[in-house]
DNA sequence: TTGTACGCGTTATCAT
DNA sequence: ATGATAACGCGTACAA
């Protein structure tokens, strides 16, 4: 078991380098090749990964921080999705992965993951406007792309959605409907995801040239936050957008729990089309992201930052799609 | 902004060898400390984490290997629990942590694994009797923590609970209660915890004299398995034991869907006490067993290992507890 | 307490 | 196509 490039050279009758080609696939004559590969698969040679990095000045390690209450990682299918996907597509490539959870503050994540060095680049997840933890990333010079969060400064690469379009279009959905008092139950405030549907929101109200005062009520994308439909239902609203589908599954029992009826008495839309939105009762019309498809496409930008490291910034906007089902059925307007 | 050791050196007017000795706590006079510790916060140093892998041996960076479908680590809070404890306990004392998933074949994953060289240890859920995966860690050089799974060779490290006694012991209590035709939904036949589990029902019911003929039925460990409760209950059962909460959260739905009810029909256990166990209706009597602190344990296992490597294996056998709910309360005793 | 000097195992640049 | 050889940046015996 030849442990360095060395001892595996000496049992090859070839010199160090030639068998460092063989392995990174450089320039070989053919029957040097097969005598090299058939030392080194006899021996299972593993070269060192910190010479290689130190030497190379690439390490094949990618960073992903998800810096949210852990709780939530797990029990909102949004994350756990965008996780995977990273995951997936860095399997993929070979290419590891070290996870940054919210197990520590901010400020100690960031020192950790600047102390680490050996990382390639970072996968980091923005949702807040300003996140001390992002600002670092983006300051330091490690290679670094943003899911979820179009910074004011251009000079960042991430992969979001347009918000304000899709919020736009299933508000606009409800309007053709016949509803005019469309309600909304907004994401957290001071994420860029739930100021950008406000605003898509209000655009789309605008144009049909309906109000919206008093229509909208504070949420927090959780299930919770469907308990504001009350409130908008109480000044009348007969359709209800919510900023996402959790706080949409809330509001549907808080409809039903008072006795009326989706989508009867209110239309209901979310957005996210995460996999229970089809499940509930009545199936939930909802604004289909491709979650897990963004994760995959922040790998994929990093991989594009490692290969041009001097190609700019690459912002990916990635479509969406309306979903309409039955929450949304236009029974109001036939009758 | 330095980049080197030499730099810093220079800056400082001491050698690189002095800077090194700040920075790692070596033995350095009080003075010179501080005139090094300035320049090393005024240009933000950061040593080469390849570099310095390569000189000492160490990464400070840990494996964590949990090979599931991916669906399965989010929706089961059994493994998130898991994986929250092990990365709080890296991350507090600073330790990197590569995670591998389920996304490639076990086989590509060990080889990725293998290759990635720099890890100083790693950890692997070890659930199945047989598993490659588990297998290649242990016979690779890489310090290797279990959990979950005791290996019949005596060389591996891991981190488990007693479920033999555990389930000796929710069966016994429901003895007590003066159920005479306890029945056990078993988990996933093939992995130690369902096996040991199966062993220490048999055990209890054995010790009081009570037949198990025909009361047990085979499940996965997941919600769907709570079905074999209908069965069960056809053949008399007035008790049953299911091999975790997810199968006995289930089977309290088909049983009352069937118009019984827990405790006064059958009486109902469960085994992991994770936090949904509590709010069920009624509340379930469960074995809690600390998922979150094994994945801590775990890490500090793992640290052990790491500290005198030649100290041979170390198993840590975690406490279990009866947790008493109204799910088996003695109502039919008592009548 | 401090400095010198060697070694860690690769990659990459030169010659040949 | 192949082989020397110089980095890569740090830790650490050993010497002073």
């Amino acid at each position: 078991m030849a442990r360095t490039l060395d001892e595996l050279a000496a049992l090859s009758g070839v010199s160090r380098a030639t068998v460092s080609r063989v392995i990174n696939g450089g320039p070989v004559a053919e029957d040097t090749r097969r005598r090299v590969t058939e030392v080194l698969e006899r021996t299972k040679f593993r070269p060192n990964a910190a010479a290689r990095t130190l030497a190379s000045g690439r390490s094949g390690v990618a960073g992903v921080v998800m810096h949210l209450e852990p709780r939530l990682l797990f029990e909102d299918p949004y994350f756990s999705s965008l996780l995977q996907g990273v995951a997936d597509a860095l399997a993929e490539h070979a290419v590891g992965m070290m996870l940054w959870l919210g197990n520590r503050s901010k400020e100690e994540t960031l020192d950790q993951i600047l102390w680490m060095g050996l990382l390639d680049g970072v996968i980091v997840t923005a949702h807040q406007q300003d996140d001390p933890l992002v600002d670092g990333l983006l300051a330091s010079d490690l290679p670094t792309v943003l899911i979820g969060h179009r910074r004011a400064d251009r000079t960042a690469s991430y992969v979001d959605v347009d918000n304000v379009e899709a919020a736009d279009m299933v508000t606009t959905h409800l309007i053709r409907l016949g509803r005019r008092r469309v309600g909304h139950i907004t994401g957290r405030r001071g994420t860029v995801a739930a100021e950008d549907r406000i605003a898509g929101y209000e655009r789309a109200m605008a144009r049909a040239g309906l109000a919206t005062e008093g229509l909208s009520v504070e949420g927090a994308f959780d299930r919770a936050s469907g308990a504001g439909a009350v409130d908008l239902i109480e000044r009348g609203a007969d359709a209800i957008f919510c900023a996402n589908d959790a706080s949409a599954a809330g509001a549907l029992e808080w409809i039903t729990g008072r006795g009326l009826s989706v989508p009867e008495d209110v239309a209901l839309a979310g957005f996210d089309d995460l996999a229970f939105a089809a499940e509930l009762d009545p199936p939930l019309t909802t604004v289909r992201q491709g979650v897990q498809q963004q994760g995959v496409e922040a790998a994929h930008t990093l991989f594009h930052l490692l290969r041009d490291p001097n190609a700019g910034p690459k912002r990916v906007i990635l479509p969406t799609e309306l979903v309409i089902r039955r929450s949304t059925a236009g029974a109001k307007q036939a009758a």
